[in-house]
DNA sequence: TAAGTTTTTTAGACTTGTCTAAAAATACAA
DNA sequence: TTGTATTTTTAGACAAGTCTAAAAAACTTA
């Protein structure tokens, strides 16, 4: 249906979109790794086939094909994260490669049953909801620690950074997915958060309540 | 490591091979459905690779190297055939096309857990046998049923043709693997074997016999 | 609003894998 | 063994996706 090239520029369009509405050459160029240059000619073909709108010099939206297609790239990244850590046991620092090239598997009927095989899914591994075979998802309903009030808190339920480096640094905290936390005080020389989890107290910087997610 | 065109020349030339000896340029272009000039361009290249043994004219044959990398392939895709049916529920005419793109993912570590997952599986949903993680597997333990004598029988256990309408065919049957036939007659004006299966008589082709494997 | 900076696009080239058409090597047959 | 047919390779071209270098458009800021 499509090359794996577009659609791995219309999932990195359809992430930043969803950061920030239209999106420029240069933000799809670094998300992508790759040049300017390059990112312009691909523009034009997707437009040509009607999954963005694009005019010269005025950076880029999804179509709504284009969004169905990402949203189902999307869908099947997730559910593979899924089943590589449900099912074959691996950790959620290590999936993501793989998941990374699983999700180009075209078959939709290999990916409704593999989602009816694990139970429907909500969310992947690292709390990110899992859109159904009709698209449609909740999203945004989690918030950063960094965001909540003193002495307020909740389970923690997922996270904005996916790097290996900090899903190891949570897992070595036992800052994981169900735990619930309560923010204890922000220490306002470096904010600096003082969490309380399992009646012990826990620091962590700005950077890391910004990145580690909250259900209310 | 290797691309999917490399890989799928491996594959083709592995299985070529297997019953051919040393494979032609025009042998390769048929099972892949290119051109020849096409085929020689890629021999070159995995020449270099080392992949191949290849001069001019002389057909190819499979390195050391080459042999493995086409054994694992073969590995991936004959695991994910299992899962697919195993775990999934599709049919065994449903899952080749699945299992060909799945077959170029390329994590080892992913290929083992999966193996574990499903119990180490000896042969995949057609009867052909799995190699393990080191590429040991038998070959050729089955035969067709139009090698073996009158009056002799045993349990269906593979099939050499893979296309989805043999195998829909079979179904149809209730030729499927497991069952026990016993070969009654052959007819010796058109060939036609006549079997033994769960106190029945069934008629099956020449070419039916030449394509369904039994274990003695 | 004019000058400088940044962003984006264009132009031209390269790689991978493919093709057609033609040439070279090999195989076959009388 | 000589001529014909077949197979294989070469030559040159094309599409997809990438790159560098340079030009064009859009911002910024004084």
């Amino acid at each position: 249906m499509y090359t794996l090239t577009e659609e791995n520029y219309l999932k990195a369009i359809y992430k930043l979109s969803v950061q920030t509405g239209n999106v420029s050459t240069n933000q799809i160029a670094a998300s992508l790794a790759t040049k300017a240059s390059s990112v312009t000619d691909m523009l034009r073909k997707l437009a040509d086939k009607l999954l963005i709108n694009y005019t010269r010099y005025q950076g880029v939206s999804l179509t709504q094909t284009g969004e169905k297609v990402a949203v189902n790239i999307i869908r099947r990244h997730r559910l593979w994260e899924y089943f590589l850590v449900e099912k074959l046991n691996f950790k959620w620092d290590e999936v993501h490669d793989m998941a990374e090239e699983m999700e180009h598997i075209s078959s939709t009927e290999l990916i409704d049953r593999l989602d009816e095989f694990m139970g429907f899914p909500a969310r992947d591994p690292h709390g990110d909801p899992i859109p159904d075979c009709n698209g449609n998802f909740k999203i945004n309903d989690l918030k950063p620690i960094s965001a909540i009030p003193v002495h307020s808190g909740g389970v923690i339920s997922g996270v904005r950074d996916h790097s290996s480096a900090f899903l190891q640094y949570l897992e070595k905290q036992e800052l994981t997915i169900g735990k619930k936390i309560t923010v204890k005080e922000i220490i306002s020389y470096d904010n600096t958060v003082v969490l309380q989890m399992d009646n012990k107290n826990l620091h962590i910087s700005r950077d890391v309540a910004n990145n580690l997610l909250i259900a209310l």
